[in-house]
RNA sequence: UGGGGGAUAGUUUAGCGGUAAAACUCCCGGCUCUGACCCGGGCAUCCUUGGUUCGAAUCCAGGUCCCCCAGCCA
């Protein structure tokens, strides 16, 4: 979009590296330098998840790194489902996962591949493996098998299996293959070293026996391939060129250069890892979030509090805000831990330019206008967006009686607060300037109204006699304001580092959800679409949930604006 | 004597031998019909100790600390 000529490749060979995106991080790095040095024509990546869970956070800097990349570079990403371990995987999943992929505003074309494609060419590989005797058929039960595998400080055993002979082993494996051994009877392995630093060389598994149906192979298939075995020949077949993970495969390469050294594959990929994504006050594990779903801890895998891309989406981040934020974050190899805020400054500044302003009043307290005429309305001109004027404007009811934000009052107010307080005058947003003449409270002593006057010279908002006001406030008018839900949201940690001491689920924050019920909203606000975030201004940003009707409106606070008054007030 | 990786502001990154840059956070100030946005300003003995060099965050050596690995999970 911002140079057409470097994406287009039109000056020449086609095989020109995007110049611009030079150097931002060094995944880039290794693939402009591979790209120059012609040990590969084209990029090619992909992003490969399971489908046992929900997208997350996580996952959203690895699609935006590995599309990203493809993008950058003229080449194209796969999406590819990792389905080896059919008693995890659902299609519900793999149905959401493409969801989100797309929301985030990437597309895989004609690349949507799965692991279990593959399922006979890995088998045949599996076969050849026997054939030059670098796999062999393991009858050790599991426990039996990880006391032979050693200790990270004590070589392993080699099993009495590891001796078997070739026709032996094709016999056993495609009996396995048919079905005639029970779950957990023999596995398949390859024939490494056990006594390698490296634990994932001491003779890994490469197939395992389950009979369970797989989303999408049925029941064709009793022996499944583990990932090792799996990920890179699956690579080699679709022709990815860097095959980039997280930090934790790190010690997986030299198995995934094993196989690929060792198998007659069609490629030569190479694997890359980076740093995963993890955020101060978030869990960011599939273990973790499928037990906050499964346990109610929230309502489900889209709620609003949850790092997942469908609950994120639904609390009404835009996409974009998501690629902005994984921009910022960048790539590396360090291990790190970043700060929510930075999230949310994303969130706010894709908002701002573009999210439309409205009032809403989350906890009214009445304010009547003693000399405005009773019975009597009219209509004020209110701009959608103060920075922008096309994005045009609405009219808003003024009257006698109106509410702000009780939050916006006080009877005995401190040192430097602005806004209504005995005797204040104030500024109403788009209207009039008011001044708060009498408190009006019931038995208890609370402040159920205030009675102000209003000066009708400074209609729209600005006195003739350039008389100024310290504070401007969001209000709305009895007459037409509509009842609203509003659903305010924190973290749903109560610490930066949930289970940093136990278990993550005891660091939950009791108070991560606030409904507020009885929220007075304008009337414009009656059309506002699901997901879409407008400005409650003054409040935050919000969107409507999935859960509105035409009768019940209801608003999840997508995030609020930075209010420095809450500092200062906060201070001790 | 297991193996593999990593250390730059409070946080996340940039810097690729020429005198530390950006974003977020925080603090101070300005502007303001959103205490928002915006605009100024402040905040780093580059883990450490030695070495190479005219010159080191960058190169070399030792040390320290942190992360990952013992699933028939991915």
């Amino acid at each position: 979009m911002e140079n057409d000529t470097v994406r287009t490749g039109t000056t020449g060979t086609g095989r020109e590296v995007a110049a611009a995106d030079t150097g931002r991080d060094f995944i880039r790095d290794i693939v402009q330098s591979d790209l120059e040095a012609g040990r590969v024509q084209s990029v090619v990546t992909r992003f490969p998840p399971e489908p046992n869970g929900f997208l997350h956070l996580g996952h959203a800097k690895s699609i935006c790194l590995n599309f990203g990349v493809a993008q950058d570079f003229g080449g194209r990403c796969h999406l590819r489902f990792d389905d080896t371990n059919p008693v995890k995987e659902e299609q519900a999943f793999i149905d959401a996962i493409q969801r989100d992929v797309h929301w985030l505003g990437f597309d895989w074309g004609m690349h949507l591949h799965h692991a279990s494609d593959y399922f006979e060419q890995l088998y045949e590989w599996a076969e050849h493996l026997i054939g030059t005797g670098k796999a062999y058929v393991d009858d050790t039960p599991p426990e039996a098998m990880r006391a032979q595998r050693g200790t990270l400080t004590e070589p392993g055993q080699n099993s009495p299996f590891r001796t078997r002979s070739i026709d032996e082993n094709l016999d056993l494996f495609r009996r396995m293959r048919a079905g005639e051994f029970p779950n957990g009877a023999r596995v398949l392995r390859a024939k490494i070293d056990m006594a390698s630093g490296n634990m994932n060389l001491r003779d890994p598994v490469l197939y395992r026996i389950l009979h369970a149906t797989h989303p999408r192979t049925g029941d064709a298939w009793c022996i499944y391939p583990t990932y090792d075995f799996a990920h890179g020949q699956s690579d080699a077949i679709e022709g990815i060129t860097h095959s980039v993970c997280t930090l934790e495969f790190e010690d997986h390469r030299p198995l995934y250069d094993w196989f690929i050294e060792n198998l007659p594959v069609p490629s030569r990929p190479h694997q890359y890892e980076f740093a995963r994504l993890n955020l101060t006050y978030t869990v960011l594990s599939k273990r973790h979030l499928t037990r906050l779903v499964r346990e109610g801890h929230v309502s489900g895998w889209d709620d609003p509090r949850m790092p997942t891309l469908a609950g994120i989406r639904r609390r009404g981040v835009p996409a974009a805000a998501l690629r902005e934020f994984v921009r910022r974050v960048g790539v590396a190899r360090a291990y790190s831990v970043v700060d929510v805020a930075m999230l949310d400054s994303a969130v706010r500044d894709t908002l701002n330019p573009v999210a439309e302003r409205r009032m809403a009043v989350l906890r009214p307290l009445k304010l009547i206008i003693e000399n405005y005429p009773e019975g009597q309305t009219e209509k004020l001109t209110a701009m959608n967006h103060p920075d922008n004027p096309d994005a045009g404007s609405r009219e808003i009811t003024f009257g006698r009686e109106l509410y702000v934000e009780q939050e916006d009052f006080m009877e005995n107010p401190p040192k430097k607060f602005f806004r209504l307080s005995p005797g204040r005058e104030v500024r109403l947003r788009w209207g009039y300037f008011v001044t708060c003449r009498e408190i009006v409270k019931d038995t208890n002593g609370t402040v159920v109204a205030l009675r102000c006057t209003y000066d009708p010279a400074s209609k729209g908002g600005n006195s003739p006699d350039g008389r100024k006001v310290q504070a401007t406030l969001h209000w709305v008018a009895a007459a037409d304001a509509v009842q609203a839900e509003v659903r305010l949201y924190s973290h749903l940690f109560n610490r930066p580092d949930p289970g940093a001491d136990g278990d993550a689920l005891d660091d939950l924050n009791p108070q991560s959800l606030d409904v507020l019920t009885g929220c007075l909203v304008e009337p414009a606000l009656q059309c506002a679409r699901i997901g879409e975030a407008v400005q409650f201004e003054r409040n935050g940003y919000f969107a409507a949930d999935p859960d509105t009707r035409p009768d019940r409106l209801v608003f999840n606070r997508t995030v609020g604006l930075r209010d420095t008054w809450a500092k200062v007030q906060a201070r001790p």
